[in-house]
RNA sequence: GGAGAGGUGACCGAGUGGCUGAAGGUGCACGCCUGGAAAGCGUGUGUGCGGCAACGUACCGAGGGUUCGAAUCCCUCCUUCUCCGCCA
C-alpha cells in the first residue's frame, strides 16, 4: 500500500507507474474527487465532535452546581445524531478509497527495466555448465513414472490434476532437499529457521498483498465459517510474524528461513506446464524472509539473492539469473530478481526462485515498524523475501541434470549425508 | 465441548460514567552529577487522520449499542489463562 499523502502528492507519478507496469484497469481517476469529499466530510465531524466534547464538559459542570442542563443536553442529542449519519457517509468514503488504493501495485525501484512480460526480462549471468547427454534427455515425468518414483495418475485419483505423490528415492530426495536448504540457510547464512502456520487469517493475506486482489489464486478453507486460506507462500505467515509490532532497530536485520508446503489455485494457468512438477496446487519451498532498514534493504536483497543461488551452486546445477521487468514485476515488489534453473528436457531455464524487496510497501499494510535511533517517530521497515529454493522444481531440475543412460538419478555429492543409511533393511 | 477469570501505551500495571490520551513503575532518549561508569536527580518519551502551523480528532482486543458524555454500562465476535472432558 503507497500513503495517501504520497499518493494525493505525487497523482502523475502514481499515473506513470501503473502505465510502466502495463496495469490499465486502475481507478486511480477517481481517487482525488474521493479523497477530497472523504477530507470534508472529516472536518465537518471532527467539528461536532469538538463541540459535543465542550459542551458536555459543561453539562457536567451544570449537574455538578446543580443547574438546569436540559436545553443543552436536547441541543447536544441532535448534534450526537447529525454525527452518527456524517459517520456513515465518511466510512462509505474511507472504504472505496481503501478499494482503490488497495489495487495499486508498489513503486518499482529506479533500476527495473521497462518491459511488457517475461520475455523482456534481463538477464544478469550465467552460472554452471550445462550438461551434454550422450543419448535423448528425458523430462523429470517420465523419468519419475518409468521408474515409478513419481506418481501423477494415482495423485489424480485422491486430487484431480497438478497433484503428485513422490514415492521412494523421490520422497526421500525431496525430503533431504528440504533439510539440505534449511540446514545451508539456518547454519551458513545466519537465518533463524521457523516453522509456522500453513493456514492464515484475512487480515495476514491482506498485510503481505494476497488480498483482496488476488483471492482467485488462493484456496480458502472449506468450512466456510472458518476466515482460513491456506498459504501460497511461506511469506504470508512469516512476514506477519512482525505485524502490528515495532521493532527495535538492534535487532535488525531479522532474517527467517521457513519450509513449508504451499497452496495455489492457479486459476488462469489452464494448459501451462501440465505435465510434471512445475506447476502443482501443492509444493514444497523453503523460503528466506528479511526485514530490513531501509537503507540496507537493496543490499540486503543482493546477499538473500546470493544466498538462494548457493543453493544451486553446491547442488551444481546450472541456472541463470535474471531482473525482472516492469510488466512482470509482482504487485507488492519493487525489485525481483528469479533465479530460473537449467532444465535440460525442456531445453530452456525455468524459475525455480523469486527473491524480492517489497520496500514499506507490506510493512505499510501490516503496521511493521522499527524505531530509528534517535528519530522521534516510528518508521515502516522493509521487507524482503526470496525461495531458496521450490523445493519440487528443484527435485525436478535433479533428476533432469543428473539423469543416467539407464534412467536412474546420481546424487548430488552435497546431498549424500542426507541417504546415509541408519537402519538396516 | 463444559465452568470460571482476563485482554489498557515498547513492557508491567492502576483505573467502573464526565476534570483520563490515560496514575504509578520499567525500559528508552536527553540533561545534571562523575576521572569514567553505576546509583541518584531533572526533563521528555504512542499511533493514525486532517491542518503550513497553532491545533483538532480518533484509538484502552475487534465490531455494534445505550448516553448530552464510554477505557469504564449492554450485546456479538476474536483471543489468552485456569480447571474438567476429549484428542495427536
Amino acid at each position: 500500500m503507497l500513503e495517501l499523502r504520497f499518493i494525493r502528492e505525487n497523482l502523475e507519478k502514481v499515473a506513470e507507474n501503473l502505465k510502466f507496469r502495463g496495469i490499465s484497469d486502475s481507478r486511480l481517476g477517481e481517487f482525488s474527487a474521493i479523497d477530497e469529499q472523504r477530507r470534508a466530510l472529516l472536518t465537518e465531524v471532527e467539528g461536532l465532535r469538538n463541540r459535543r466534547k465542550t459542551v458536555s464538559a459543561e453539562i457536567a459542570v451544570l449537574k455538578k452546581n446543580k443547574e438546569d442542563a436540559d436545553g443543552l443536553i436536547s441541543e447536544m442529542k441532535g448534534v450526537g445524531e447529525r454525527i452518527k449519519e456524517l459517520e456513515e457517509e465518511l466510512r462509505g468514503a474511507e472504504a472505496e478509497l481503501a478499494e482503490i488504493v488497495m489495487a495499486i501495485p508498489n513503486i518499482p525501484h529506479q533500476s527495473v527495466p521497462f518491459g511488457n512480460d517475461d520475455e523482456d526480462n534481463e538477464e544478469l549471468r550465467r552460472v554452471g555448465q550445462i550438461p551434454e547427454f550422450p543419448f535423448e534427455a528425458k523430462a523429470h515425468w517420465q523419468l519419475g513414472e518409468a521408474e515409478d518414483t513419481i506418481d501423477f495418475k494415482r495423485a489424480a485419483k485422491l486430487s484431480g490434476a497438478r497433484f503428485a505423490i513422490l514415492k521412494g528415492f523421490a520422497a526421500r530426495l525431496e525430503r533431504a532437499l528440504i533439510s539440505f536448504m534449511l540446514d545451508l540457510h539456518s547454519q551458513a547464512h545466519g537465518y533463524n529457521e521457523v516453522l509456522p502456520p500453513f493456514l492464515v487469517n484475512t487480515e495476514s493475506m491482506t498485510a503481505t498483498g494476497q488480498l483482496p486482489k488476488f483471492a482467485e489464486d488462493l484456496f480458502k478453507t472449506g468450512v466456510s465459517d472458518r476466515d482460513l486460506w491456506l498459504i501460497p507462500t511461506a511469506e504470508v505467515p512469516v512476514t506477519n510474524i512482525h505485524r502490528d509490532e515495532t521493532l527495535s532497530e538492534d535487532e535488525l536485520p531479522i532474517k527467517y528461513c521457513a519450509y513449508t508446503p504451499c497452496f495455489r489455485s492457479e486459476a488462469g494457468s489452464y494448459g501451462r506446464d501440465t505435465k510434471g512438477l512445475i506447476r502443482q496446487h501443492q509444493f514444497d519451498k523453503v523460503e528466506l524472509v528479511k526485514f530490513s532498514r531501509p537503507e540496507e534493504s537493496d543490499g540486503e536483497l543482493a546477499s538473500l539473492l546470493a544466498d538462494a543461488e548457493k543453493v544451486l551452486q553446491l547442488l551444481e546445477l546450472p541456472y541463470r539469473v535474471v531482473a525482472l521487468c516492469s510488466g512482470d514485476l509482482g504487485f507488492s515488489a519493487r525489485q525481483t530478481f528469479d533465479i530460473e534453473v537449467w532444465m535440460p528436457a525442456q531445453n530452456k531455464y525455468r524459475e525455480i526462485s523469486s527473491c524480492s524487496n517489497f520496500g514499506d510497501f507490506q510493512a505499510r499494510r501490516g503496521g511493521i515498524r522499527y524505531r530509528p535511533k534517535g528519530a522521534k517517530r516510528s518508521a515502516f521497515v522493509h521487507t524482503l523475501n526470496g525461495s531458496g529454493l521450490a523445493v519440487g522444481r528443484t527435485l525436478a531440475a535433479i533428476f533432469e541434470n543428473y539423469q543416467q543412460a539407464d534412467g536412474t538419478i546420481k546424487l548430488p555429492k552435497v546431498l549424500e549425508p542426507y541417504f546415509t543409511q541408519r537402519f538396516a533393511g
